[in-house]
DNA sequence: GCGAAATGTTAGACAAGGCTAACAATCTGC
DNA sequence: GCAGATTGTTAGCCTTGTCTAACATTTCGC
């Protein structure tokens, strides 16, 4: 639509120090290595709360990925202190696992009620919610609350 | 073993068909594979503009990654037809990989230019819009770019 | 134009996250 | 209470994305 190859303007956004950019990616990476963990102990809270329990087949079933895939995930879920499982039987949730459940279940909440607010269509607010609330700062998250209130 | 419909509690968001949720994490997955390939082209575009050429010791500096990590990137790169390079020499964007990196940095001007209008600090704003562009729908896009408008 | 510095490449390791195939345990319906 | 279905696990493979160490090439300073 604008700009591009024929721009010979200060290509918006782009002289500013090299140190914030590297930032900005390290920081990128940082939160796709926690993302997926942050999906299963969400989901794992949402199973146990809805189901009474969480069983590897309904994680499965959910995250659209095969079952041994999830057992490969909730050992290094377990590995990393957020459940505990025992063989064959349902997971739980530690108390580390249980408030990173909960501080995500909060940020999914607000930025999907934000996307809403915008007059997104509830489909498309679900599917962008779920990539977008892993790469939300506590300060964008404070203005999406905000604007959902006043809207 | 437990009866899945005594949902007393509505958990605000979570009734929705099960097939929605499968579809926003394969959705998610999918545009996580697809990120670094567009940091990277954007990236690439933006140093042929502003240095005239794309060295892969710039890409390294810039992404905050190391020489060899950036050379098997490319090498990725040019397999799915991004960029052309020869042996010691700088980068090309091929036709198919311009047009990614116009696309991006479009998306991305715009997820900046948003937050920004929402009043977030330039700092913040940079570092969130560099995870949330990738996520954003075109739908969700037009929403963004509308709100700039008026504001 | 040569040697040192800078840059680029190759080799090999490792973890994450996905898969299929094969096997083990549990649960369910007579 | 047992057979078959469902569920869970293990083994092994693949790709991506990161690293370090070692080596090759190019560029720069003089």
């Amino acid at each position: 639509m604008h700009d591009d190859t024929h721009d010979v303007l200060p290509l918006a956004g782009d002289d500013r120090s090299p140190d914030l950019r590297v930032e900005a990616f390290q920081g990128v990476r940082a939160a796709r290595s926690r993302e997926l963990a942050e999906d299963y102990v969400e989901l794992i809270a949402e199973l146990i709360h809805t189901q009474g329990e969480a069983r590897p087949v309904d994680i499965a079933t959910r995250m659209g990925v095969t079952a041994p895939t999830v057992a490969k995930t909730l050992d290094r879920l377990a590995r990393d202190g957020l459940i505990t499982r025992a063989k064959y039987r349902s997971i739980f949730l530690t108390e580390q696992g249980r408030a990173l459940a909960h501080e995500c279940r909060h940020r999914h909440e607000i930025v999907l009620r934000f996307l809403l607010s915008l007059g997104l269509d509830p489909e498309t607010a679900e599917r962008d919610a779920e990539g977008i609330e892993h790469h939300v700062s506590e300060r964008t998250l404070a203005l999406f609350a905000a604007f959902v209130a006043r809207n």
